[in-house]
DNA sequence: AGTATGTGCACAAACGATTGAGCAAATAAA
DNA sequence: TTTATTTGCTCAATCGTTTGTGCACATACT
């Protein structure tokens, strides 16, 4: 409760008899340079120890304009898939002693929109997005603000930007595929938000599997409108009021078929007999499921790791804008939600 | 591109004709306070923004001492139960404009110090920690510096400090209870990181059911020494590996219950009908294992909040230290993984 | 007319750091 | 002995706010 007034440069340079100029040379390591005798600079970095003196990073970044901190802005950190993105992006940070300022925008882009406002009063270096997906004139004034800005896991063709996704097309393009393979050929896609590009670059794997088997895309099998678990479970019910019911279901996130499994237990069926299913996104317990679920994994500690070095980057060399979009492969992870259909019941 | 000046004050001040102190009154409401005209509030409103002014966070931070940013120290946020309670945070810091820092330490006390010393330095107005558990001398140093601080999940007798922690003993007790209520009288218990409160209040609650049933504690029955998945695993590896075995697990967390999995799968065993287990910290996912998982559920969305609440009122009211302690309870979640023996098996 | 009260703002000093420029003393060079 | 050079620092401005105090002018009161 002693309410102790804060160490400043110039406590030090009172104590040791020296200016607050040489103080603040000494500790930012500017002493051989600024030709500091080593006796005070000793003086100096003894005291400071002493005192316990931390430099005020407000003051700092107040006059450097570099304040060591970026923003995150991911639309739901309670989600595994993106927790673990933000893990890795602050164990990266903080090797560099860097901070990172969180926003969960709640999949609201006005929310979004707030924080990439509130962001940058805070002074931060560098932003990294993870954006809801269906504006992005916010995201635009941004980069055209200089301030260094790289998203994650969305991305905009129509924006220049520095991205870190997944190779969302090939992912479900190889998912889709194992289902023909498997002989199924009524194969639902329980679609995410729509417009994100993560959206629309799976329904284009999807679609192309079928157009590689020359199985017509039937288009009432594609429903759904979010990322969440209550879709799963309302378009799962859809799909499964249908007659003839789709043999496979293809899930756009880990919410999704969790969803999607409420419901097809409530219907009293059963994976993968009654109905098959892959799942992006792998999960610490995927394996561990009723049926163990096949699932298109992603690297998620990459994308953190990747994102943080590639702003790091942006911020370092700021004329040299290697806009580069970068795209890391996904795994199919065989497990036992899909049945081998014989040809015959088809 | 447009390396666009900032916005300040003096750009206002200028535009509109007046000083810079008439705008910083007019834009943080104290104009009628400093009896400001009608006229010039207008003026300086107006074109506040039409040049789009932002205040600078770490200018105004600097000369009021308050940032409206707190700390937030977690061990690891990729896991949901972490990454829940820092959504809730954050839900709450953004409604009244603060921005929460993020730090993982990484189930590292070392790491977590630094991460004090980091944050104090940004000039948080307050704290959060999530301790690692064994050392508290740095909670201590904050305390009496003043800075506002709760800690959460676990606590430490000797500190006197706000806490939101969940009822681990009743919560143990309870899970405990009733593996003996279903005839079990060898229960195990896979432990987390040792000297943590809560791990020894969850102990607590085991032994005491013992007590209760008067069944003797066989310590060789409690093992482990951290709450991630690996140990989960070697101890489960470990207690199967005893004769007679244990018919019941109880273990002290998610990523506990999932290793333990991985070890009962292993030994080609089968839950509940060759080993009971219920597992702390009900997840999404709990209710769709292979076996429907029974679980302790912890309030993890509450404590988020109540801790921000907590820490706002600390912030605001710095004198009234109002060190309450605030324990919530826990609900046992009744599925599938434990079974009922028959009296005669024992 | 002289004093009191009110109105509407401006001055300048903080906050704690960084940084370009400069200056006195000591030493070296001529 | 005079001039250059080096050594070892200091000065003061600056970053963008906030805030206690003060000041001029207008109006009201006696």
């Amino acid at each position: 409760m002693s309410e102790n007034r804060q160490i400043t440069l110039d406590d030090i340079a009172n104590q040791v008899g020296v200016s607050r100029t040489t103080v603040s040379r000494v500790l930012s390591g500017q002493a051989k340079q600024y030709r500091i005798s080593n006796q005070t600079m000793e003086n100096v970095s003894q005291t400071a120890m002493e005192l316990g003196y931390m430099p005020d990073q407000l003051a700092r970044g107040l006059r450097t304009k570099r304040t060591n901190t970026i923003g995150l802005i991911i639309p739901d950190i309670s989600n595994p898939f993106f927790s673990t993105i933000a893990r890795n992006i602050e164990i990266q940070a903080r090797k560099i002693g860097s901070s990172i300022i969180l926003s969960d925008s709640q999949e609201d882009t006005q929310l979004e929109i707030e924080s990439t406002r509130l962001l940058r009063s805070r002074k931060v270096d560098g932003l990294i997005i993870c954006p809801v997906g269906e504006e992005f004139q916010h995201l635009l004034s941004i980069q055209s603000s200089g301030l260094p800005l790289v998203i994650i896991d969305r991305y905009f063709p129509e924006l220049e930007c520095a991205y870190v996704v997944s190779d969302n097309y090939q992912g479900a393009l190889e998912a889709v595929t194992y289902f023909f393979k498997m002989n199924h050929r009524s194969v639902a896609f329980l679609q995410g938000r729509v417009k994100t590009s993560v959206n629309s670059d799976r329904i284009k794997g999807y679609r192309d599997a079928h157009k590689q088997y020359e199985v017509p895309v039937d288009e009432s099998l594609i429903v759904g409108d979010s990322f969440g678990k209550r879709n799963g479970y309302i378009g799962t019910k859809i799909l499964l009021g249908k007659t003839p019911r789709p043999t496979a279901i293809f899930a756009a996130s880990n919410l999704i078929s969790l969803g999607a499994m409420t419901a097809i237990q409530e219907e009293g069926l059963k994976i993968p007999d009654d109905i098959s299913i892959i799942s992006f996104d792998e999960q610490p317990y995927s394996e561990y499921l009723a049926t163990p679920m096949t699932t298109v994994a992603q690297q998620t500690s990459e994308t953190g790791e990747i994102a943080f070095k590639l702003l790091q980057s942006l911020i370092q060399h700021e004329g040299k804008q290697t806009t580069d979009g970068i795209v890391l492969p996904t795994e199919l992870v065989y497990r036992k939600s899909v049945k081998k259909l014989n040809r015959e019941t088809i």
